[in-house]
RNA sequence: GAGUCGUUAGCUCAGUCGGUAGAGCAACGCCCUUUUAAGGCGUGGGUCCUGGGUUCGAGUCCCAGACGACUCACCA
């Protein structure tokens, strides 16, 4: 009885049927396409046979997925989508013959099809496909959570995060929103590489495994090297690879790339995430402002058409304000009271924040900025002046001592770049590594290890250098506007679900 | 790591006071040659997340767990 057999069963018994037809759907490798759909709808008048005309001597061809079907009798409708755009077609039995009719009942929404035939008016006005021939492309074994729209409305569909992160084609193929996305990404990473190549910058890929993890504050993921029987780290920035390249007189690189962030996730986290790094010689941080504006200002035009954005105007030079002022702005803390590490803490208490667990004078100066100013930087903005402790490759800012030539960029509260003049004193650098390598000693995890590969690479000779980071998949969150790192992420980790594990042991 | 909420048909969801499970769509069968949330008639479909407990009886109440969402914490 058909009531005891699943939709995939009745699925493989369509096919098997199709097969004897002749009709394989999985035989077929190529079909040639008059357009997409879009175009098809777009260039109606040009395509369309006028009156008089033979009807066969426009053809038009088209494949995409059956994403609705209507069969009336003998004759029938369907919507067939090439994911961006769908477009009707008419089907009729006297028209088709018996096989080719036999065929088309054996129809699925959710297989590809493709059409040939000629555009025509339907009563109601709709630019259709009069499909005089057509064949099977594939055939879906799945029900797909098509929903049904009318007039913009959307009836069921796929709403349940978990089953869209799970099984991202079907959010792709059902919302709209989610192809966007994986679009807008697309097109900003494009414009991003095409900005840097365009200023002469190069390219470049840098080591994924490392002896050890640099460049950054996190705690990194192991993994083993079965070759040479080394436990090695995966990486968490971009950034001392690059400069050894600086070093090696390469004067502009860029790299895109994942890094790996062993930490908590949240809706703007993700422990595997992409990083844009450059690096410029010659250049200090004040360049690498002007390269952030830029890149800003041509991508939002290049993708968006439009550089305001969200109520910002991405055409204008970002604010430039210093960190220590922005405090004592926001905060009613003075420099003076940030000078030692004694008088900090009683900054911190006196304005109600935990101060017992500080021992970092660095380390409150960046907390008191997360707290009282961040949440105020929603137009584009340059923090500038980071402290000493808690910027281990940055120059020192020779006019203000425990300070260093560093800028955070905010924008709508959120730190988007990180960039300094770097150091290209090798002795200044070991002096920096061997405090962080005290601060792990003393318990801190993320303090950054010392890199003598590095070093002997700053020894040979780097020029001055500017450099700055961008979290790609924060850009992207910015300029999309989405709300959770997860909906730019096309695959984000999932544990593992119930019916995703094999038999329990 | 903490809190809150959630998990019922392929999808979207109801399920009252504890009494052996419901709708729409999807599926299956029949009819239908311009439909479009096509329509008409009919049919089938459930490990109610898992495991315990209370009870004569649990989708419902209790305990534990899994997974997820959101918020907070963590996070250069």
């Amino acid at each position: 009885m058909s009531e005891d057999r699943s939709v995939r069963d009745l699925r493989l018994e369509k096919l098997a049927r199709l097969r004897e037809l002749g009709h394989d759907p999985f035989s077929v490798e190529r079909f040639s396409q008059t357009g997409s759909a879009r175009s098809l709808l777009e260039r109606f008048e040009e395509l369309a046979p006028k009156d008089g005309q033979d009807l066969s001597d426009h053809p038009i061809s088209f494949g995409g997925r059956v994403v609705s079907y209507r069969l009336m009798g003998k004759a029938a409708f369907a919507h067939l989508s090439d994911g961006d755009e769908k477009i009707q077609a008419y089907f009729r039995k006297d028209e088709l013959g018996d096989t080719l009719w036999e065929a088309f009942n054996l129809a699925d929404i959710g297989d590809h099809i493709g059409v040939t035939g000629t555009l025509f008016l339907t009563k109601t006005g709709e630019k259709t496909i009069h499909v005089t021939s057509f064949q099977f492309l594939s055939k879906s074994l799945q029900t797909l959570p098509l929903g049904k729209e009318k007039e913009g409305q959307t009836w069921y569909g796929l709403t349940d995060t978990e089953q869209r992160y799970r099984h991202r084609h079907l959010d792709l193929i059902v919302n709209h929103e989610a192809r966007n996305m994986l679009l807008s990404r697309s097109r900003i990473v494009s414009a991003v590489r095409r900005f840097f190549e365009d200023r002469g910058y190069l390219e470049v890929e840098t080591p994924l495994l490392q002896l050890e993890a640099g460049g950054a504050a996190a705690r990194p993921f192991s993994t083993h090297y079965n070759a040479y029987k080394l436990d090695v780290k995966l990486r968490i920035s971009l950034e001392l690879y690059l400069k050894r390249i600086i070093c090696g007189d390469v004067p502009k690189v860029f790299e895109i790339g994942r890094v790996f962030r062993n930490e908590g996730v949240s809706n703007r986290h993700n422990p595997e995430f992409t990083l844009l790094e450059w690096y410029e010689a010659y250049a200090n941080l004040e360049d690498m402002m002007e390269m952030v504006e830029g890149l800003f200002a041509d991508v939002t035009q290049k993708v968006f058409g439009s550089q305001q954005l969200h109520g910002l105007d991405f055409g204008k030079p970002w604010h430039r304000l210093d960190l220590l002022t922005a405090i004592e702005e926001r905060s009613g803390i003075t420099a003076s009271e940030l000078r030692d590490l004694d008088s900090a803490k009683k900054a911190l208490q006196r304005v109600g924040l935990p101060h017992e667990k500080e021992n970092n004078l660095g380390g409150i100066i960046e907390k008191l900025l997360e707290h009282f100013v961040e949440p105020h930087l929603q137009e584009p903005t340059f923090i500038v002046g980071y402290p000493l402790e808690t910027s281990p490759l940055a120059k020192k800012d020779p006019a203000r001592p425990g300070f260093t030539r560093r800028f955070e960029g905010y924008v709508l509260g959120r730190e988007i770049c990180n960039a300094f003049s770097e150091i290209n004193d090798p002795l200044d650098q070991r002096e920096r590594f061997e405090a962080q390598v005290a601060e792990r000693a003393a318990g801190d995890e993320e303090a950054h290890p010392l890199d003598e590969d590095f070093l002997f690479a700053l020894e040979g000779g780097m020029p001055p250098t500017g450099g700055c980071g961008i979290g790609i998949d924060r850009l992207v969150m910015l300029l999309t506007g989405a709300q959770h790192v997860r909906e730019i992420l096309l695959f984000p980790m999932m544990k593992p679900s119930k019916e995703g594990t094999s038999q329990p042991d």
